[in-house]
DNA sequence: GACGTTTTAGACAATGGTGTCTAATTTTAC
DNA sequence: GTAAAATTAGACACCATTGTCTAAAACGTC
């Protein structure tokens, strides 16, 4: 990637502060136009504007409208690979209560990876976008959100080590408590509604009431079923 | 909406045919490429030549491209719709084998509701056009795939009313069995892949296990895992 | 073959977007 | 304050697209 430090050799380094904000200011506003407008759909005069900056800047730190949406995509893609490392490392690996805290969990989960703004930029881009620009695909899969499958099943591997889970196949595994989590904020996910905290709450109760009733170690003492027949969250 | 009958009053009959056909190609051409370059990035000319028709033709029978688009749309949820109708006939309703039953049926879902041709064009658009258009939510949720979910709720239902299920909310559990349903096939139907039918077999035999065990009635001897005990209520 | 209708190719204006250029202005470093 | 760098507004050429118009051609029916 070509930053403005390859055309401006003899820069002073304070000088970088302001050329700093501006360049995060147009790509918070790309991300949002392209996002709501998609790539054809976006101008450069509106994601200028929404930046609060003339277009000539925008064609400054970025060339082209190509060479932008590539530098965006990266730069969301870097920002949700490093909150899901965040959010997997609060992975309950010695849960107390596992039920509950896998709630906890998938809650952390889809509001900081799945339903947040940059989560719902990246689906929408690489599902609209996806097919002419096939490199996106590659980049979800190992760069972005597509590494949470994988990432899960090797969490949910070691509990299975330690007879708290019983799992055949733990990408499957991995793959349907993705599945689940998403399965009661689809709608709203789909139809751009950030969903609210209680929603969030309920649907993780949800998937992981299901999710310990398949997979759930049946004989030890702790984690013996409760038979809830209603939900009633809090 | 306005047809071609209200312009041209006099035309004999059988000349519809020709005219039927081309509204049609035009129709089928214009899925194609609003599905591949949304509807900014989908030109008049590019609908047209795929459809091997003239441009002015294209504009002859839909003034412009918005209606264009509202016609293609309506086309798209009224086919996913009848298909929807004939394959929610096919629910087992009185299931031989319960488990071998619904994966039959998750595959014929599968494969002819959400992995389809429709079944993608309708995703891809609500999710890109949707916040444009937002009256697309709305046919999507009620005359669209939206419907999957509460039907298939009075579906099991029905099923759990002879004790061949246990569920405690029949929405949560249609959304979770549609959501397991897909957990295998997301990666391919994001990437805009359609999966083989091994592919549709293997996934809906994992989610179908994993929805059986969740769910599956407790005393048969064949369901023999999940040893649910039934609450001393009353 | 004659007639009305539909389709077609091509030209056309209007529009809006991209990317470039310039000259004036502001910011920043020292 | 000064000089270098960055930003800005505006004009500009260029191109793609939309939607209209027209005259010729193809089609279907009688």
């Amino acid at each position: 990637m070509k930053t403005i430090r390859d055309t401006v050799p003899k820069m002073s380094v304070h000088s970088q502060r302001g050329q700093c904000a501006k360049r995060m200011s147009i790509l918070e506003a790309a991300a949002e136009v392209f996002c709501r407008q998609g790539f054809a759909g976006a101008s450069i005069d509106e994601i200028a504007s929404t930046a609060c900056v003339s277009r000539q800047t925008v064609y400054n730190h970025y060339r082209e409208k190509d060479n932008l949406f590539t530098a965006v995509v990266e730069d969301v893609m870097d920002r949700a690979n490093a909150m899901l490392f965040t959010i997997l490392s609060t992975f309950p690996e010695d849960p107390d209560n596992l039920e509950d805290d896998l709630a906890g969990f998938a809650v952390r989960l889809s509001r900081s990876c799945i339903c947040n703004q940059d989560g719902k930029f990246l689906r929408k881009l690489v599902q609209s976008e996806g097919e002419r620009y096939p490199h996106l695909f590659e980049s979800w899969r190992q760069h972005g959100p597509g590494k949470i499958g994988t990432a899960l099943a090797a969490l949910f591997s070691r509990l299975a080590h330690r007879d708290l889970l019983q799992i055949d196949d733990f990408d499957v595994a991995a793959r349907q408590f993705l599945a689940l989590v998403n399965a009661d904020l689809q709608m709203s996910t789909l139809f751009g509604v950030t969903p609210t905290e209680a929603e969030l709450e309920n649907a993780a109760r949800n998937a992981v009431r299901t999710f310990m009733r398949a997979y759930g170690a049946p004989a030890t003492d702790k984690t013996r079923r409760t038979p809830v027949l209603n939900m009633t969250s809090s």
